[in-house]
Order: structure tokens, then C-alpha cells, then sequence
DNA sequence: TTTGCTGTCCTAGAACTGTAGGACAGTGGG
DNA sequence: CCCACTGTCCTACAGTTCTAGGACAGCAAA
């Protein structure tokens, strides 16, 4: 897990954080049950509180991407998504409508679109399946 | 323009404003020239100040997405999109992104994704094509 | 010009958010 | 048990954000 904060980027620094590891699970550079870093010695090599730290687990957790264990740390969850279908697909439904109406006002074609979101599900899929196998 | 807000929603007034209207304005509810409501009598009507509905005007005209004409009102933008092709194109990889990071941690494969996309696509090309010819 | 509309700038206060430090609770090895 | 580690809760404060009201500038019809 190589975990980095840009300062003056105007992003919360908890939020830079769930974003990079969000996306580190989805490219398999973070596996399930594998530990994250421990709330203290990231907080001190970031030079972050520990509570900046804390935050970005406490949301990930509610976000049913990580799970804590007391006294032993965080971990990936094996089985993410502790949310219903229905409000699962909501939420996608709703990244998916940002996305479209932003290629709209972009004036990005349906055909351009889509061959940029394929582009990408064979990005990730491709690097998780590079670690899992290798790495 | 039927535009709605919730107050007890936790976000800001100005940000659904913005979200509904390029929501709109992709749906082709609302089409390129046409008028925005002006301000204050908008502000009346949804009861908030009117400077929460500049504040939302502004923030779309920052993104290319009306444009004002002094004295005379805001208008839908003809040609959208401000920004350089590499800007238009990060802008809108991230977005991509961000949903298929958010469909990985739904657990939501790889065929149901793209149904969606093409499924909210047909959506949006439905609704601004109805809006052309009819209405 | 006057009137009435359009959006804009400036300032201010209330509310919220992000970050931080102290004290506490669970776990496991010596 | 005791110590060193894990994460958590509580409180506090600085900074930002959101909303609001007064005064101002551009346009157009009477």
C-alpha cells in the first residue's frame, strides 16, 4: 500500500485517502483480508493526526469496503457491499447518470463513451488479475 | 424548469440547483438558448436567498454549462464544453472511474455494468429526442 | 429619463467540516 | 499481570462553506 497526500490539492486529506484505497481494492493492489496500514505509523509517516487516519476508515467501514477487527486492526473485507440490491443499484445507477450527463456537457459521443468505459473495465480487471496470479 | 430542493437533504441548496440542471439540460428538458428562471423571482419560490441561486449559476457557467448576458438573464450554452480535449477527457475518465471502482465494490460484474450504461444512455438519447420533436 | 427587470459584488454571521490531542478499551506476547 | 500494540470516543479549535441582505451595474420598454 503506497498511500500518498498532496496538502494543497484543496481535498480533504481523510478523503484523498478513502479515494486511493477504494481504488487500490479495485485494482486488486489491495486484496481481500489483507491488513491496511495501522492507524499510527501511517498517521506519523503521512505526517497526519491519527485521527485523519481514523476518519478514513471509519468511512471506508461505512462504506463496507474494509472491516475493523478490536485490537487487531483493518482489514479488506472479503464480501463487500453490506447493502441491499436495491440500494446497491441505486448508488451505481447514480455514478453511472454523473457520468453520462458529464459526457454530455462535454460533448462526448455515446460511441466514444463507451468504448472509454470499456477501456477502463479491462484496465482494472487487468491489473487485479496481474496480482492475483503474480506480483 | 420543475426545480425542487430539499432542506433537510444535508447538501447545499446552490449543489442540487447545479445538479438538476445539468441533469435537465442532458435529459434535454431543458435545450441549448433556452432561458434559465431568473433569479429573484426563482429565489421567491423556493424560498431561499437569491444569492444561493446565483451561487449555483455561477457555478455553471464555470462549467461551461449557461452562460449570462448582462441585463438580459442566463441561457443554456449552445456549444457546451469550455475546456481543452485532455481536460474534457480527464474530466470525464474520472467520473468512468469512479463508477467502475464504485461497481467492483457493489460486487456488481462486469455485463450488469455495461447493461446500465447503455441502458442510462438510451435514457438520456430518448428524452432530449422526445423533447426535439415533440413537446 | 424613469422604471423595472436582469445579474453581481461586498460583507457578515451561522453552521459545518477537517484536523488535532488526551484519555480510554480490546488483543496478544513476554 | 504487564506492556505494547490495535482502533475509538470526546472535546476543541481553526478554517471553510453556505446562506443571507444591502448596494450597485447593464439592458430595455414606457
Amino acid at each position: 500500500m503506497i498511500l500518498q497526500i498532496d496538502f494543497k490539492a484543496g481535498k480533504p486529506v481523510y478523503l484523498q485517502l478513502v479515494d486511493q484505497i477504494r481504488y487500490a481494492a479495485a485494482a486488486g493492489r489491495l486484496r481481500p483480508g489483507e491488513p491496511l496500514p495501522s492507524i499510527r505509523p501511517l498517521a506519523e509517516e503521512l505526517r497526519v493526526n491519527r485521527n485523519t487516519i481514523a476518519k478514513a476508515y471509519a468511512e471506508l467501514e461505512s462504506q463496507g469496503v474494509i472491516e475493523t477487527l478490536p485490537g487487531k486492526g483493518c482489514f479488506l473485507k472479503v464480501n463487500s457491499s453490506p447493502f441491499t440490491k436495491p440500494v446497491r443499484d441505486k448508488l451505481l445507477l447514480t455514478e453511472i447518470d454523473e457520468a453520462v450527463v458529464m459526457a454530455h456537457h462535454l460533448q462526448i459521443g455515446r460511441d466514444k463513451f463507451l468504448a472509454l468505459v470499456q477501456e477502463r473495465l479491462d484496465y482494472f480487471e487487468r491489473k487485479s488479475t496481474q496480482h492475483d496470479s503474480a506480483e
